[in-house]
RNA sequence: GGGCGGUUAGCUCAGUGGUAGAGCACUACAAUGACACUGUAGGGGUCACAGGUUCAAAUCCUGUACCGCCCACCA
């Protein structure tokens, strides 16, 4: 108490640790225990344990943790769940990189000791995030914290895959797919981006077997030819007429290949000629599959040349500059234009992805899509904002088979297992493979693990107990909001929707809120990798967490973007600072809490006027997943009535032992309200000045207390409206200006309420 | 190639039919009993551009430009 005395700048590090150690000791982050209340339930996108803190998980975090403490304050059971996911490439990655410079490697450890050394690593360094969330302030419920490995959680994904496997929802599959050679794994169409580079168009002459001549094709990756089985022609391409049928001779392997129609080939193209390499084009195997065409492939898992010969063991970029050479030398280059080549990049590893054909396991997505599409047309899941919807329902709507296999060690190993003759025996240990199998003997399991985000998919239900009709499932699910940023739309919230309504026949979630992508000022991503990023932990020591929550949560609404700036957190630094003043004149002025008072002043009606429509507005805009509104109608509320004009105003009655208690009253309505609708954003300073106010019937703490139901007689327009006609009157006294002194000048407003306005005007 | 957002004061952004708004920055003044991380006042905008609808357009319609994002199999 003694430091609202003196302490006229606000200390964020003295108050927020105190608060977050004081809401876990009163076990305010686990859901109330009436249960009788209404629930509200969020499960957390987990963060990968390989993550650390940044600007956009500020802002995800702080999001969830707002809409809790809110839902809280309006009388709702909330529980927030927290975990983690494993991620598989991530975390593999970011070991392996740690054993080679230790001298070692994944392959020299073998896959046992490989594994314990990542959880090994986990149990150092993986939850970091985790007391980063606590710093920033989050109310999440630590004792239901889960992670994607978890025992249960990885039997609910095992038995997700045996179950699907069984009804033919995954399955085995030769297709070409996204390989990494630099992770040296599959990954699927999503975890890819799009992109051109610059590039050469190589015209290359191949012969008729029997010396008629020779056809043109034009390639952009020469060093594929070493795995061409055909030239395919549009069949309207009147140029290769009576030549369909006839044989090639594959230049540098003396191969002989048919030259065939097909609808592919586009006759404006070139030489309408294409050459065809079934195993490392997804086009071409299209092609392949059509023609029954044979699907040799050329490239290792690193992308070197795997065919024996003059090229065998070059890097796919040796080999190409190789092959060009010798095509030279040999006549059969006809000519090489600069051509702008599309490219497909891994996203994990910046690598060029290099499409392979081989064996993979596949879940058949577009069976699972059709309920998702029905029940988001009729808004069973809403998106906020609603834009998204169309983009979501397009993807859906477009959906292919997703590649689930991932030749990785860290992660759910696939809980298929082999019997000698190759058949699929799906389950859960080898016992009971071997008991499927009955008289085959099982002889392996399957080497590779699922994508992460198959796992992850299970999120808001797998972490809550399921397949176990658990008390956490029946009470808690299907979850109210789903909190992500747009970019993983279609890998996580697409396979979360289709999961759960197949699994659990119920939506995972009744509102997908899409939050902006937190720029930085200048317009530019914030990236690790490119050293833009802010970091917000060194923010949070400089100013607070409430401070960095109020910056980012102001301005979030429907903007796709947010700009991050300097003078946007010391706005919010002087925000917060402008409170605890305020707040220290209303205790150096309010000793008790007065009765209710008989009657009230004009000023008095106006202020609890604009109180009760600001809480209108917050209240909506908080529903809205509005926050830049609800914080707007907060700020100026606070700084330009309450204080600006009510405090000024109320300063002389203030000091009128006869007259103080009315607005001390209206102060401290005023300051209940106000502290209990800014909690959700800022809930370390609001709670630390609750504390601290004379108020009566006070909770425990605001934050396991309850929002402010305004009375409707509070609404008073008339005292509103007489107060904008005084504001004018003291626009219009700017005029007799000239002879008025600053401090005249402010005790126009003053005046005005006291009803000497006559006595102003006549000066 | 298709789609989605954005373009309003120097900067970051609100404003969706009725005489242009906030914060920061800027200018002037103010050591006043909550706060200088302050207060009072002030300057500053042909609302990207071109057409159209309307008594009236930043706001609705059509088109254009630029910026950003998503989706897409042209060798």
């Amino acid at each position: 108490m003694e430091q609202f005395a003196t302490q006229t700048r606000y200390d964020a590090s003295q108050t927020e640790s105190k608060w977050y150690a004081r809401w876990e000791e009163a076990g305010l982050f686990a859901p109330d225990a009436d249960t009788t209340k209404p629930v509200y339930s969020i499960t957390i996108p987990p963060p990968n344990i390989t993550g650390s803190l940044h600007m956009g998980h500020a802002l995800v975090y702080s999001l969830q943790d707002l809409l809790g403490r809110y839902e809280r304050l309006k009388g709702k059971r909330v529980l927030i769940l927290p975990g983690q996911d494993h991620a598989g490439i991530a975390t593999q990655s970011v070991v392996d990189k740690q054993l080679r410079k230790e001298g070692s490697s994944a392959a020299q450890l073998g896959r046992e000791k490989f594994v314990e050394r990542v959880w090994e690593w986990r149990k150092e360094s993986g939850d970091t995030i985790l007391h980063q969330f606590r710093t920033l302030g989050c109310a999440f419920d630590w004792s239901r914290l889960r992670f994607t490995l978890d025992e249960k959680y990885a039997e609910a994904v095992l038995k997700v895959f045996i179950d699907w496997f069984e009804r033919g929802l995954i399955f085995r599959g030769k297709r070409v797919v996204n390989w990494d050679p630099k992770l040296q794994t599959s990954v699927s169409d999503i975890e890819t981006l799009r992109d051109v580079r610059k590039g050469k168009l190589y015209h290359i002459r191949y012969p008729f077997e029997d010396g008629s001549g020779e056809v043109v094709i034009a390639t952009t990756r020469p060093e594929t030819m070493l795995a061409d089985v055909a030239v395919a022609v549009h069949p309207s391409d009147s140029r290769y007429k009576g030549l369909i049928g006839k044989n090639l001779i594959l230049p540098l392997t003396g191969r002989k290949i048919p030259l065939i129609e097909d609808i592919y080939p586009d006759p404006a193209f070139g030489t309408g000629a294409v050459k065809i390499t079934p195993a490392h084009d997804p086009n071409d195997y299209q092609v392949g599959m059509r023609h029954g065409l044979d699907m040799p492939v050329i490239l290792d898992p690193q992308a070197r040349i795997s065919l024996e010969g003059p090229y065998f063991g070059m890097d796919r970029n040796e080999a190409r500059r190789d092959i060009v050479r010798d095509l030279e030398e040999q006549g059969f280059l006809v000519k090489i234009e600069d051509h702008e080549i599309p490219i497909i990049i891994s996203d994990r590893s910046g690598e060029v992805i290099e499409p392979l054909l081989s064996e993979q396991w596949f879940c058949d997505q577009p069976a699972l899509a059709k309920r998702v599409i029905d029940e988001v047309n009729r808004d069973e899941v809403q998106f906020h904002p609603e834009r998204y919807k169309r983009i979501f329902l397009e993807w859906m709507e477009n959906i292919r088979e997703w590649c689930l296999s991932r030749q990785l060690w860290w992660g759910h190993r696939i809980p298929i297992y082999y019997a000698e003759d190759g058949t699929p025996f799906a389950a859960l240990s080898w016992d009971e493979a071997q008991q499927k199998a009955g008289d085959k003997k099982i002889v392996s399991q399957d080497d590779d693990v699922l994508d992460t985000w198959f796992s992850s998919g299970l999120w808001p239900f797998a972490t809550m107990g399921w397949p176990e009709e658990t008390a956490d499932m029946a009470e808690f699910y299907p979850t109210r909001c789903l909190v992500t940023d747009r970019n993983i739309i279609n890998l996580w919230v697409a396979r979360m929707t289709m999961m759960s309504y197949d699994l659990v026949d119920k939506k995972p979630f009744a509102d997908v809120a899409i939050c902006a992508t937190v720029m930085r000022e200048d317009g530019r991503r914030m990236s690790k990798s490119l050293g833009t990023g802010i970091d917000p932990m060194e923010v949070i020591s400089n100013i607070g967490a409430d401070a960095l929550r109020w910056t980012l949560l102001s301005q979030s609404g429907e903007n796709q973007e947010l700009k991050y700036s300097e003078r946007k957190t010391e706005e919010a630094r002087n925000f917060a600072n402008k409170i605890w003043n305020a707040t220290r004149f209303v205790l150096l002025n309010v000793d008790q809490s007065p009765a209710k008072p008989a009657s009230l002043d004009i000023s008095d009606r106006w202020l609890l006027s604009r109180l009760y429509k600001t809480e209108q507005m917050v209240r909506a805009a908080y529903d809205a997943y509005n926050f830049l509104d609800g914080c707007q109608a907060l700020y100026r509320f606070f700084w330009n009535e309450v204080c600006d004009w009510y405090l000024e105003i109320s300063k002389s009655r203030l000091q009128d032992p006869a007259r103080k208690e009315t607005p001390q009253w209206v102060l401290l309505q005023c300051f209940d309200a106000f502290l209990k609708m800014l909690h959700p954003v800022m809930p370390h300073l609001t709670e630390e000045l609750y504390a601290n106010l004379p108020l009566i019937d006070k909770a425990p703490f605001l934050m396991s207390s309850s929002w402010l139901v305004l009375p409707t007689e509070y609404l008073d327009e008339a005292s509103e409206a007489a107060v904008e006609r005084a504001f004018e009157v003291t626009v219009a006294l700017r005029a007799l200006r000239a002879g008025l002194d600053q401090a005249a000048m402010k005790k126009i407003p003053a005046a005005y309420y006291e009803g000497d306005l006559g006595e102003i005007a006549g000066i």
